[in-house]
DNA sequence: ACGCGTGCCTGTTGGC
DNA sequence: TGCCAACAGGCACGCG
């Protein structure tokens, strides 16, 4: 399930090799991946070049020469990959695959595959009025990277929901999930299911910390591969082996060998640890 | 206004 | 061995 650092991680392997090249078409071979009233076919029209590839929250952004249709200005294609998408490059032709649902072709026959088993991501555009037309980019918050702590602490504190809900909320604070708000709470020592509103200060600076510090732990092991998650170019992540306990119910605290507690937080599967989590 | 429960979607897993 | 329910979970949506 990519978070922040897949993403991250998928935006670093894609941007040298896509950076500077022509789209020239996009074939959707599933229509509900394609999320937006403009229609894709218009790449084929103005084959924009690509500038940069980056990510806010979760998404991933690929940046190009903006053009004007029906009125909107286009600045460039944001990709949810949600539990299941992925995005591959290929410098050479290739087949589709069962669960490729769209290609981006570019310049000289390279592609990008988008496959998403599950259906749930999308790709659209992003432009100059998305904080009008597009509900969720007006909504997303900041990530724990970008945030002062300051504004971290403003931003959680007085929720009235469990902190771990309040962490998966990407109105409140972008690019956490399961996996990263587990291992942030518990490097944090604070429980999944405190009310945010509980929390002080002290814990809520140490939260923002562990948070950021987990992340950049994540980043610097190109994210973690469970099951589905790969970096542009079809490697691992190995972040995975790094975690104190998502998925590991049952096991043994790394700090204090206890065995590891699993309960329902904010509708998901939680592990932590009753002795090291106040 | 806010918190909570449900549906979307399909491949994998585990129990009988 | 085979069937099938349970499970994975980000986000939109509806309800109280």
């Amino acid at each position: 399930m990519p978070e922040l650092p897949e993403v991250e991680t998928v935006a670093r392997t894609l941007a040298p090799e896509i950076a500077g090249k022509k789209i020239r078409s996009l074939d959707c071979l599933n229509a509900s991946s394609w999320e937006d009233t403009l229609p894709s076919s218009c790449l084929a029209v103005f084959q924009p070049k690509i500038r940069t590839v980056g990510r806010r929250g979760k998404l991933l952004l690929m940046f190009f020469d903006p053009f004007v249709l029906e009125g909107q200005t286009v600045l460039g294609l944001a990709f949810h990959l949600k539990m299941t998408g992925r995005l591959f490059y290929y410098s050479e032709p290739k087949e589709a695959e069962k669960h490729t649902r769209i290609i981006l072709n570019l310049e000289n026959g390279q592609r990008v595959f988008f496959d998403d088993a599950r259906k749930f991501g999308y790709c659209r555009f992003f432009t100059e009025n998305s904080a009008q037309t597009w509900t969720f980019w007006r909504k997303l918050a900041k990530d724990p990277l970008e945030m002062a702590p300051a504004e971290f602490v403003q931003a959680v504190k007085g929720k009235n929901a469990a902190v771990k809900s309040v962490l998966l909320q990407q109105d409140i604070v972008s690019g956490i999930g399961n996996i990263y708000a587990d291992e942030a709470l518990f490097r944090a020592g604070i429980l999944p299911d405190r009310k945010a509103g509980s929390l002080s200060e002290r814990e809520l600076v140490l939260l923002h910390e562990s948070l950021k510090a987990v992340l950049e732990d994540s980043i610097r092991f190109c994210g973690s591969s469970i099951k589905d998650y790969r970096t542009a170019k079809g490697d691992v992540g190995s972040f995975q082996n790094k975690f104190h306990v998502y998925g590991r119910e049952g096991q043994n605290c790394h700090f204090c060998g206890r065995p590891l507690h699993r309960k329902t937080v904010a509708g998901r599967t939680t592990v932590y640890c009753v002795c090291c989590q106040k």
